[in-house]
DNA sequence: GTAAGTAAGTTACCAATCTGAACTTAATTT
DNA sequence: AAATTAAGTTCAGATTGGTAACTTACTTAC
C-alpha cells in the first residue's frame, strides 16, 4: 500500500544515527555465516541435537545434496558446527553444533517471538 | 575441521526433538520476509529513521537499484515498511518501517550480540 | 533556449547460484 | 551376481541476481 502524500517534504538534514556504525558491520558480519538461504534451516535441525547427512537432507525441505554439502562446510569452516565421519562401512557422519552454534540459538529464539506475533 | 573419530557409531534412535515442529515453521515464516540478502542491511538503515530512496542507495554498500527496488517492494507487501511517495519534482519517496518492522529490532540486537561474541 | 542535473526507478542483458538426476565408492546383505 | 547403503560429486539446465544504460518531467545553470 504506497501512499501519495500531498505536504512538502521535510528535508532529512537533522539525522543522527541511533544505531552506531559499529553495528552496521556486526549484523554483515553475522550474516558472512548465517546469511544464505539454508542456514537458519540447518541450524534449525541441529538446535535439536546432532544429525546425519541423510537425516538432514531429509528434514529440510527442497535442500540438494550438492547445498547442503556447500552450508555445511561453510558453517563448519566459520566453527558452527563440527563435523565428524565414523570409518564405517559405508562412512557415517555426523554434524553437531559448537558452542558457537549454539549461541546462535538466540537469534532463532527472537524470529520465533517475531512471527508468532506478526505472522 | 573434520574429526574421524574411530568408534562405534551411536544409533540416534532415542531422538526427542527439543524444539517443537511449530517453531521449524515459525522460522521458515519469517525467512519468507527477511532471508534475502539485503533485507537486513534495508532493515539497518531504517531503524535509525525515515530513508529516501537515493540514501538507501548510498549507504548499503554494494546494492542495485533493482535490488533496492525489489527488496523495498517485498518488505512493503510484507508490511514491514511503507512508501510514502510526495509529488515533488523530481518525485520524493520515502521509506518507514511499521510497527511490524520496527519489532524485528529484536532479531538484530540478538545478531549484534552474536557477534560481538564470536567474531 | 539549450544543456545538464535530479530522484526514483525500468529494461535488457549477462553472470552467478541453485536444483535434479545420475554417478561414485566399497563393503554387506539377498 | 545384483541390490543396498551413506555421503557425497558431477554436470546440464533453470532460476535468481547483478550491471549498465535508459526513462520521465521538471529545475537550474550557462
Amino acid at each position: 500500500m504506497s501512499t501519495l502524500e500531498n505536504e512538502k517534504v521535510a528535508p532529512l538534514s537533522n539525522y543522527v544515527p541511533k544505531i552506531p556504525k559499529e553495528i552496521e558491520c556486526s549484523i554483515e558480519r553475522t550474516l558472512e555465516v548465517i546469511g544464505g538461504k539454508w542456514a537458519f534451516l540447518v541450524l534449525r535441525e541441529l538446535f535439536c541435537g546432532t544429525r546425519r547427512f541423510g537425516e538432514l537432507q531429509r528434514q529440510i525441505a527442497g535442500i540438494s545434496p550438492k547445498s547442503l554439502t556447500d552450508i555445511l562446510r561453510h558453517l563448519e569452516e566459520h566453527g558452527v558446527l563440527e563435523r565428524t565421519a565414523f570409518p564405517t562401512v559405508p562412512v557415517t557422519v555426523e554434524y553437531t553444533l559448537t558452542p558457537k552454534g549454539q549461541d546462535l540459538h538466540q537469534i532463532i529464539k527472537e524470529m520465533k517471538l517475531w512471527s508468532a506475533k506478526w505472522t
